[in-house]
DNA sequence: TTGCCCGTAATTGGATCCAATATACCAATA
DNA sequence: TATTGGTATATTGGATCCAATTACGGGCAA
């Protein structure tokens, strides 16, 4: 999964790109208004293509497109993410069994040192950064493009609360995270596929059920 | 799921609406390339909203863009389908057990009916009409709009390969599938959501691993 | 014949202008 | 005072024009 970041690509993928990773750093809160001029200023463009890349964006689920009306940051209730929660639950075992016969030796060092650099880290966006990495890398092996798509998919769209619930747990809520991260490690290492899944599982489902005690996130 | 046809919508979607239509009732073939001045003109607008609605289009997986190139009909391999389908597999047992408890009286009688239909109907066109709406009512209930939304497009994209193989098999080769559906209407009917998930994995299990026997519908 | 190069036509992408729609504000009235 | 109606303004949607990119085809050389 190569992420180009603001290469030689036409306007409106360039700003959406760039919107991209500012709705996935954090830096718009879910809810904000998109003026179409406002970005193409800022992106020194006309609205043309600006528009092109908030449909993008409204397909990815990032953006709440209205007709005649407008875009917002897109903004998921409480029941919604548990939602996608439960969808990660069922499909992303899948994506890591078609993953794990493909994981070079490389890549399985690589997610050691991610469970080893979370569990040592202390820092939040960090936090955030290496569960990414350490999960897609996981599915790296996989060659359906779909599936691995809608997974990146159900995770941009979550990414802003999976922050503010990691924020709010500070960093001692962490150890049953850590151990699952390690428990799916030895399984991946191992070869066995079925104990993986179980283990993701899991650890996705878990992590909905704590979410649902923080209400409080959610508008 | 109301499905208005036509109706006061903006250019563009009307567009894209209508364009959605003539992909899933098989008026074009996978890879058929769209230009977007052919459908400007069709439609007597301009090729402003013909690309919003392409983009629309694309999103739902019925579209392919390519930049500074052009569009085409979605076209999926063997390999492409089966994921589709094993995606199938994993989430819609989950909106069926979401769905199950909000189904009304009214709406099992209709799933009873389409269950009859299908078995008594010998047209392609119309089993895949009745198959459809059959699945998509006994989900009907469910108020995951995020689900259903992801569930509906899975069905859009790989509808034309179910219209290619249903045809393949003629009229007989589906007692299977009738029996499948009448167990799963059963299960529904006395709220046994195990069974139910139960079932229709397999219904869907079974149709991929069929699908799969006929590689001669994809390119 | 086959492969490559280059020029022209076809097609998409972006900018600008105008139209349609929605929002915000203010006034008038119950 | 609250609410309704209407007008002005802001914002999005669509049409048209121009620019950039790509595809096609003929000519040339190996």
């Amino acid at each position: 999964m190569a992420v180009s970041i603001e290469g030689d690509l036409a306007t409106s993928h360039r700003i959406a790109a760039s919107l991209r990773e500012e709705i996935l750093s954090g830096q718009f809160a879910p809810g904000t208004r998109i003026r179409q001029e406002d970005i193409a200023e800022q992106f020194g463009a006309s609205r043309s293509p600006v528009r092109e890349a908030l449909r993008m964006l409204d397909a990815e689920g990032l953006v709440t497109l209205v007709a005649n009306t407008g875009a917002w940051i897109a903004q998921l209730s409480l029941t919604e993410c548990e939602e996608m929660y439960q969808i990660r639950e069922r499909v992303e075992p899948l994506l890591l069994n078609a993953s794990m016969p493909n994981l070079t030796k490389e890549g399985l060092e690589r997610l050691a040192i991610l469970a080893q650099e979370m569990e040592a880290n202390q820092d939040v966006e960090t936090f955030l950064r290496l569960d990414r990495e350490f999960h897609l890398l996981s599915y790296s092996g996989a060659s359906t493009a779909l599936l691995g798509d809608m997974v990146q998919r159900l995770w941009n769209t979550t990414q802003h609360y999976r922050r503010a619930y990691t924020r709010l747990l500070a960093t001692n809520g962490f150890k049953t995270a850590h151990y699952e991260h390690h428990l799916l490690l030895a399984a991946i290492t191992r070869g066995d596929a079925e104990d993986a899944e179980r283990i993701l599982y899991g650890h996705i489902r878990r992590t909905r059920l704590e979410l649902a005690k923080h209400p409080e996130v959610f508008p």
